[in-house]
DNA sequence: ACTGGAATGTTGACAGTGTCAACATCCTTA
DNA sequence: TAAGGATGTTGACACTGTCAACATTCCAGT
């Protein structure tokens, strides 16, 4: 008997991990609503119960992106004390939700600009993932690693350094960089990188940045 | 007599031109051969003698776009001397360029990781964009304001960080930030952005890296 | 327990898209 | 001037997102 598969429980939340497993292992392109009915094993038109739109359903995928960016970074450092390492290891884990997942990744950020309206689940998933790297830098603070400087600043510095180092990395403008084993990783198979590789390229950057949030680093106004 | 209008001469690079000016001023989903076609004024596969496909269009605009990157960059610089003026003007250049041109500064980052094989030109083409950044790095260690660490690398975090703030900008992911002006600007006309409003929020990242970068700035290797 | 309506899933249809094959026109050069 | 390559055009096809009309299932109120 065919009741149990006609309502289908919570369509909704199968259609945003299905569609997000689609986007990384077929790509963006393959990522079409009959394709991902068909998949699921229902009617193609069946998502429109759900979402208003196809841009609608991308949102929510992105929006699940940050929540899970979030649970990464929050895992990755719960259990850390040591200041300088809670920070090491956030934007480890940072860098390595983004390089993993790098279609899902460059979805999350070019999303709004690409699909007109802005939506604010997808704002306030953002913002969550935010307030992580801000608390992990008032902790540094208190632990005296960083100097006392605006949080919410210093969070943005790292945020746009991160972020900045792992869109070089998946798409490859770092290839004029030295370090050949990662270039070929992130070329050949961009998913199954090697993570073990990671850390020895941001670390020249993560350097930088705790460099330039050390108490000891004097402030030249000048500038 | 329509003589002249059938051969349309140097069509590759108007298609080019015409379909970067349609990507920023209607946006990317706006951006279809026949709409470009017919914006030109001719037949809508005509594009196929010069691009093998659609993709193929895309990269050569997203190529074009890093060469304009590279002009600015160079353009905004080239009479400065004073170092840390020099480091600032540059990254206030690129900024200014990632803003003012979003659609297609997210789509010169996200293009190889969308549309599967990598474009050799794209790659020459950032390359070059990059080697001016270097450049000024190293003008920068000559004059004394930056420590003589290997300038690619330095020019890796400046880059990441260049990138990561403009993306922040442009998608709004700054607007836990407290400078409203900005963050209103970039929501509502996102294309018209003031640029005044830029530098101030640019400042807090180029300044933590002026700072990581000094020779003043003692460096920790336990990190 | 029954029933009406709300929620959810299905099917047929349509306009719009990228792309190709076949054809038309133009330009160059021998 | 004639041939052939380069360039532009038209018709056609498969595919896409989306909607209207219909079918099925669930649930609240009697």
């Amino acid at each position: 008997m065919g009741k149990k598969n006609y309502h289908h429980q919570d369509l909704r939340s199968i259609l945003v991990s299905t569609a997000s497993r689609i986007l990384e292992e077929e790509g963006l392109e393959n990522l079409t609503m009959r394709h991902l009915s068909k998949t699921i094993g229902v009617s193609r038109s069946a998502s429109y119960r759900h979402f208003q739109d196809k841009t609608a359903l991308m949102g929510a995928v992105a929006a699940d992106g940050f929540h899970r960016l979030r649970e990464s970074l929050a895992e990755a450092t719960g259990s850390i004390t040591v200041p300088l390492e809670l920070f090491r290891q956030c934007a480890w884990a940072y860098v390595r939700f983004a390089v993993t997942r790098p279609t899902l990744y460059n979805l999350m950020f070019g999303f709004e600009l690409n699909d007109g309206a802005p939506v604010p689940e997808l704002s306030d998933a953002a913002a969550g993932a935010f307030s992580v790297i801000t608390d992990i830098i008032v902790r540094c603070q208190e632990g005296g690693g960083f100097r006392s400087s605006d949080p919410v600043e210093m969070a943005n510095v790292t945020w746009s350094s991160l972020h900045g180092l792992s869109m070089l990395l998946i798409d490859g403008a770092v290839r004029m960089s030295r370090d050949g084993r990662l270039l070929h990783a992130l070329m050949t198979d961009s998913v199954e990188i090697r993570v073990d590789d990671i850390p020895a390229i941001s670390d020249s950057v993560v350097k930088t940045m705790v460099r330039g949030f050390s108490p000891d680093c004097p402030v030249r106004e000048s500038l």
